[in-house]
DNA sequence: TGACCAAATACAATCGATTGTATTCTATAG
DNA sequence: CTATAGAATACAATCGATTGTATTTGGTCA
């Protein structure tokens, strides 16, 4: 009911102290005596007091807000990245605001208009499909407010990035599925304004290369990769002259809307055409035949840009000027790909 | 580079005027000239100024901070309904901090601490398994923050709660297994501490009833309901003497759990027994057979739940004292109980 | 005892925006 | 021309915690 209104003065009034001491004592600075401590600890306690924030912050000019931008929360490797995100944020007393661009440029704009409102004092952003410009991210950076890529980056001078070996997910599942005997490989791409696609993209056109086959670019199709765009995309490839007989997607969602069309036209996979993807969402070990895919370990990458922008908070700025932390991704071979 | 220090104070002394004025021009207060607001504006935007929240917020006593606690992020149901609260705060100029509790009391009040230090405005809460006291959640009412439950909810008097009809879709899932023609239906069921395990419990009980199927107690097994827990509690029942012919399973992880045990073993789905799942998990779509479960509306369940709090957060108090939102579901009939 | 040092505590300004009250300005009526 | 209402603006306190500086206290040593 009664809102909790104690605040220092409420504590020094009692004890007959300043409230300077009594913030002091509560920060546990070396200026006051244990026995005032003591005293200010037992009486917070009685009272019930409890520090407020709001205060703390603005006279502090820190706000011990982090943003983290995604795309949409419900994408599964999305939420694994925040749930690392919170884990290290919440340990460090910092609050995390966690905001959806919804893969529109605009609304990215308009959210990180918001963080620098809120004075945040860091930001995570894996940019949406629409973002073809940097303005609102060289606002950010203008504005001293640190921040960093993980997985879905631009290119912006000295600012770091976390991200999964994209060129080397798309080579790898490229060549497996080299190695399993395909030889017209398909590959659904996305905006190639966002690097992960260009890379997974390039690791595909070098597995080829590799292994001596043409590049076709008739058989790359470009989309935003959503399940009805891999249905889609197979369509086209299928009235394509070329039969294809592997199918390498740059993301699970668009790998399943291609599997459920080519399995509803009675094609087999993998016999007659294999199919891997990208992401290992919980669905690609549960479709049948499972997904062949490339694991990106979500966690992990929001621990560990977390730590890297608690330090640049802490220090004010980037240490390491536009470094680029790449994380290993693995291929995990499932029956879609098994022949 | 350089910190956007830009205040009230400096617009108004760069146009020689008071910062109350500056500070009643930049609110669109009435006691402000159309001339000076137009200049103020034109000055504010020249300089670069943005608003201090963290001051703004402050002096107002206003976190505008809403606090979303759900048990786990990367749950299709909870990250849906985090969608909606998103959708609905950021529009009224909420943001949100999202908490998890991992299924952890401990954590829950921790998380509870937390969210009063930094005196959000309001919070959001589904419980977690775990939660089987309510001394965390009342020091939330003493306090005077603002909360309410979303679908796991705990019996606190003057709480509004949004959920969906539990009971009715256990009523509806059991019933439409004895439709079916199953006659010795097992229930998967969740920790009883949880109301929401105890109504769809409750529904599975009162379907058997109306259609004369006497209630086994040993065919309803309780656990937390994960993949592993799906598969442990069918190896049980499948050692039972009854054979039974259709599951009803309170979550669709445990459910997909079971049916993989049972498809591993021979057993035939929906044929030698049928399946019911709840939430309409993404994976239930996929999943072969497909998963008939029933469909809770996640978005909209946030963004009704959401109003709701912004509705009790501007009148200080909850107008409806107590009252339980029940959001219709449905069940989604496929192939995992089609026969 | 008095001087002096260090430890402990008190004082006071500050962060930036908001807001109730006081003051100045302007225009109009008498 | 002056009195005055009402509009526009200025003044000043405030939110609660923090922090640099000033002051007091207490103990030690000559």
């Amino acid at each position: 009911m009664e809102n909790n209104k104690v605040t220092i003065h409420d504590i020094a009034r009692a004890l007959n102290i300043d409230s300077s001491t009594v913030s002091r004592a509560l920060n546990n600075s070396p200026r006051v005596t244990q026995v005032t401590k003591f005293k200010v600890l037992n009486k917070a306690t009685e009272l019930g007091y409890q520090r407020n924030l709001m205060a703390s912050n603005f006279r502090k000019q820190k706000s011990n807000l982090i943003g983290v931008v995604v795309p949409r929360i419900s994408r599964h490797f999305f939420s694994s990245v925040i749930a690392g995100v919170e884990e290290v944020a919440f340990e460090s007393g910092y609050n995390v605001i966690i905001c959806q661009s919804l893969e529109s440029l605009d609304r990215e704009r308009n959210i990180t208009e918001t963080l620098l409102a809120n004075r945040v004092d860091g930001v995570l952003i894996s940019v949406s499909m629409e973002t073809n410009s940097n303005d609102h991210l060289l606002q950010l950076k203008k504005n001293g407010t640190q921040f960093l890529f993980f997985d879905r980056h631009r290119q912006i001078s000295g600012i770091n990035s976390v991200l999964i070996d994209d060129f080397q997910g798309g080579f790898d599942a490229t060549e497996h599925l080299i190695s399993k005997g395909c030889q017209n490989i398909a590959h659904l791409s996305g905006p190639q304004e966002l690097k992960i696609y260009e890379n997974r993209l390039n690791g595909y056109k070098s597995a080829l290369e590799k292994h001596h086959i043409k590049y076709r670019p008739e058989l790359v199709l470009y989309s935003r990769l959503m399940e009805k765009d891999g249905k889609e995309s197979i369509e086209k490839l299928r009235s394509l002259p070329i039969k294809i007989d592997g199918v390498f997607a740059a993301n699970d969602v668009s790998a399943i809307g291609a599997m459920k069309h080519l399995k509803k036209n009675g094609v087999q996979i993998p016999k007659d055409v294999a199919i891997v993807g990208f992401s290992n969402e919980p669905i690609s070990s549960i479709i049948e035949p499972s997904l062949t895919t490339i694991d990106q370990p979500g966690y992990q990458m929001g621990k560990q840009a977390t730590e890297i922008l608690l330090e640049q908070i802490m220090n004010g700025k980037s240490l390491s000027n536009g470094k680029k932390i790449i994380l290993k991704s693995s291929l995990i071979e499932r029956e879609s790909s098994r022949k």
